[in-house]
DNA sequence: GCCAACGTTGGC
DNA sequence: GCCAACGTTGGC
């Protein structure tokens, strides 16, 4: 079963232009230290599977553009490494808390997608990433959430 | 930079 | 297990 998600990520760390850019246009996705986006990527975000790829702490913050993820999940080796920022004594390599998954550039956003311009779509009035609070940096997006969004004239 | 909302930690 | 204190996220 293929899923859909939305990856948060500050431009100013690894932007859409930092994937493309990468290489193979492909990046590890590490340095998630929340249980349930953790879980997502341990459990549920498979090979295969698209992914938005959103801008945060930015003006304005929004969709910048679309990935692909090209391995599923595996330990994040930065929670390992002591001289990492996202070092985590708790993850040891017998037993890691953390995990990543590989992902690729498939396309940027001719202009980004904000979230003003998301908000009065009726296909994403539920939508995770629109809901007070949410700041949960890996989500599910439904395929209506996908369809609508990957059809907008941005791209 | 502000600050509301949220997640985690740790004393009890 | 409760919950206050603290740290982080992220829109604005």
């Amino acid at each position: 079963m293929r899923h859909h998600w939305l990856f948060k990520s500050e431009p100013t760390v690894f932007s859409i232009e930092d994937l493309r850019r990468a290489a193979r246009q492909t990046t590890a996705w590490d340095g998630v230290r929340n249980y349930q986006a953790r879980n997502f990527l341990r459990d549920d975000v498979h090979a295969g599977d698209h992914i938005l790829f959103y801008h945060s702490n930015v003006v304005p913050a929004g969709i910048a553009g679309e990935a692909v993820v090209t391995r599923a999940g595996y330990p994040d080796p930065t929670a390992f490494d002591p001289a990492h920022r996202h070092f985590d004594p708790k993850s040891r390599r017998d037993r890691p808390t953390w995990y990543l998954v590989d992902v690729q550039f498939v396309r940027a956003c001719r202009t980004l997608i904000p979230l003003d311009r998301l908000r009065p779509l009726p296909a994403l009035r539920q939508m995770l990433l629109l809901r007070r609070g949410s700041r949960l940096s890996i989500q599910p997006v439904t395929p209506a959430e996908w369809a609508a969004i990957v059809t907008l004239p941005e791209w």
